[in-house]
DNA sequence: ACCGTATTCAACCAAGAGGTTGACAGCGAT
DNA sequence: ATCGCTGTCAACCTCTTGGTTGAATACGGT
């Protein structure tokens, strides 16, 4: 996996995990109030969060015996960053690949004004 | 893994997919082509592309005995569409907490004109 | 000092991911 | 017809993932 994108991108390439997510963006939570929609052990929302974690996407502070998850939403800037980047970039070689059959077009019945010999 | 956005997450939580993704929104290429920067069998490649072609990512024509991959552009905003969403939520959430802390501060040093009582 | 609540650690298991190699299939050119 | 090029299928291996259960830890309340 190496880097932290791989990380992200894996983090939320889980149903469960993106639903979490999907509840911390409306407020912090515990570990217990985050695992009771799930039919799920505590342990292994415990391990979701870690993996949450370990991508960045969330932090947990210590208040007494409770744990209160934080979504750490600028993360998911460093995605829309990567995604848009090659969104764009394919977007505009398809412009320029319009552009381009359209002139070919031109070529092949020549209604336009202006054309040179 | 069931859904669709769970699919595309999984094809670019991978430095391989992902650096594919990145050289397909340049154009169009063979598994060959692709292949060719990887210190990787032709067959791993291959299956690479089998699960961005699952996700949606890309496709393949048949052309001859090439087959030329081609990036698809739009599920990308499948992704942005969903990151948004939460990325949006969690930083208004952020603004009232900001709001409210700042009238917190008003009531214990109420150096503010016009207060009540 | 002890109890209950909240959470994590550790060991285990089945299934999936990412890689390998070897055999096979589709198609153009000679 | 068969050769060479391009790519896929199939079987296999290893490491990771998502889940389990049982024991341990951390802390507040009584």
């Amino acid at each position: 996996m190496a880097d932290r994108l791989s990380h992200v991108f894996q983090a939320l390439a889980d149903d469960t995990r993106r639903d979490m997510v999907a509840r911390l963006a409306t407020g912090d939570a515990t570990v217990g109030e985050l695992a009771e929609p799930y039919d799920m052990s505590l342990q292994a929302v415990s391990k979701h969060l870690r993996v949450l974690e370990d991508a960045g996407l969330v932090s947990r502070r210590k208040e007494a015996q409770k744990r209160p998850v934080h979504l750490e939403a600028e993360v998911l800037d460093l995605m829309t960053g990567w995604i848009e980047r090659y969104r764009r970039q394919a977007e505009e070689r398809f412009q320029r690949l319009d552009a381009l059959l359209a002139d070919m077009a031109d070529d092949e019945n020549p209604h336009h004004e202006g054309a040179a010999s």
